[in-house]
DNA sequence: GTAATTACCG
DNA sequence: CGGTAATTAC
């Protein structure tokens, strides 16, 4: 059973990434962020015709979040009790849950917006003890726009003013990882630099490693256990018109 | 022998119509409107890849002109008489000439831009008689803006406050006419309605036959007599992403 | 309807 | 760098 996460930064402008990636891996859960799009208008179809059921929620040109499948839901929830509906959306399978959100990029330390970046956090982190049977299986996939530990970026000293590593944006995340969830990229690559997003504005950025790793794929105890690896795809960033972030995969034996 | 016009409405946006065209027509000289590009933009290799060499003269984003051709020029021209450079374009071979213009459209009968184009007609009228050798073999190749009479709209009573139909506008470029040029696709088609453009915003326009005849190839009534034919291709039109014009071409035993 | 423009954003 | 939006033009 494969798990994957990408940020998409607009599904329409990346089909012709996307749907060749998922004919050719295959994927039971795909998770995507920034589809940037309004339900009216998310190439449903597109999916379909790869063999995927899709479940999406998204305003126009910005924000978004969508899930394929190969499975029948028993449940999908948008939001977080009716908030946020731009930004987190969760299937319930027979024996799984995936929740997948798009965390707030917060613009700077200084903005009103990263206040709410804070608050969101906090916010989705009480949501998911809510949701989450920590004795089950659930994962949480997503952008969380956090990197959470030094090893997490490419120059902690310089970055430590930046949004998405600053100390009050990892606290928050932390709040939420210490529900008990495993860091599955994390479990498998427990001392390696591994990058789930290149900023486009930097010039060859993959090969000076001026990386980020902000998407992640949380499990439960229970899950994680049953994690055989989890891993990063290089490869559609190599690609014609790249998304900015990467695949990231998690295989189970389930 | 053949010549072409095409308004392109865009050569980037249209190389995967026209690069394919050129190689199944092969036309000796190839004539676009509306490349809306600058000369450090305009996709020049592509051109020669194909065979062709290709002369052109553009500013970013509206109008510009270019000339494809199989053959050495011996002269080019760019604009008349140094102005109107994104309009006009002219070469010379050993025993032809070719002139390709694009007549601005005019937005409205109450529009200066209207006045303008009036004017346009009138001064290239006055270039034409001082640049042609109506006793040699020149063409005028173009989007003209106007279509000529009753026959060359679908609507002539509806249509006479148009900008490509008023009276004023058809009077100046009977002007042009008239200083000795054939009009070839009405001298072969003389009864028929023949159109040359499909706006992009009437639905299902070329089915309801809701077309205009305003592209053309002018000839000096020597070059006139050797003219064998003189048709347009509908086909660009129905491929993908088409311009709204057609391509117009004409045959010589030459 | 289609393809340019500029301005804004991460 | 590469998305979105609003605007302009035909």
């Amino acid at each position: 059973m494969k798990i994957v996460t990408f940020n998409v930064n607009s599904i329409r402008a990346r089909l012709h990434i996307v749907i060749p990636w998922l004919k050719e891996n295959r994927p039971d859960i795909f998770c995507m962020q920034e589809t940037k799009v309004d339900d009216r208008n998310f190439p449903e179809s597109e999916f379909s015709r790869a063999g995927y059921q899709v479940y999406f929620s998204g305003i126009k040109g910005r924000n978004g979040v969508a899930i394929a499948t190969l499975h029948e839901p028993e449940e999908i929830i948008i939001g977080m009790n009716g908030e946020e509906r731009d930004r987190v959306i969760t299937l319930k399978f027979e024996k799984l849950a995936v929740t997948n959100v798009y965390v707030p990029q917060g613009q700077s330390i200084e903005s009103e917006k990263y206040q709410y970046k804070l608050d969101f956090l906090r916010r989705f982190r009480d949501y998911l003890r809510e949701i989450v049977d920590f004795n089950g299986y659930h994962a949480v996939c997503g952008d969380m726009n956090v990197a959470p530990d030094e090893i997490d970026v490419h120059s902690p000293q310089r970055l430590r003013n930046h949004v998405c590593f600053h100390i009050d944006a990892r606290n928050a995340y932390r709040e939420l990882l210490s529900l008990g969830f495993v860091d599955l990229l994390r479990k498998f690559h427990p001392e390696e630099r591994v990058y789930t997003f290149y900023d486009y504005r930097v010039r060859n950025a993959i090969e000076k490693g001026l990386g980020w790793r902000v998407d992640a794929i949380l499990a439960t105890p229970k899950l994680a256990e049953k994690c055989r690896d989890c891993y990063i795809d290089i490869k559609p960033r190599l690609m014609e018109r790249p998304s900015d972030h990467l695949p990231l995969i998690a295989e189970f034996d389930l």
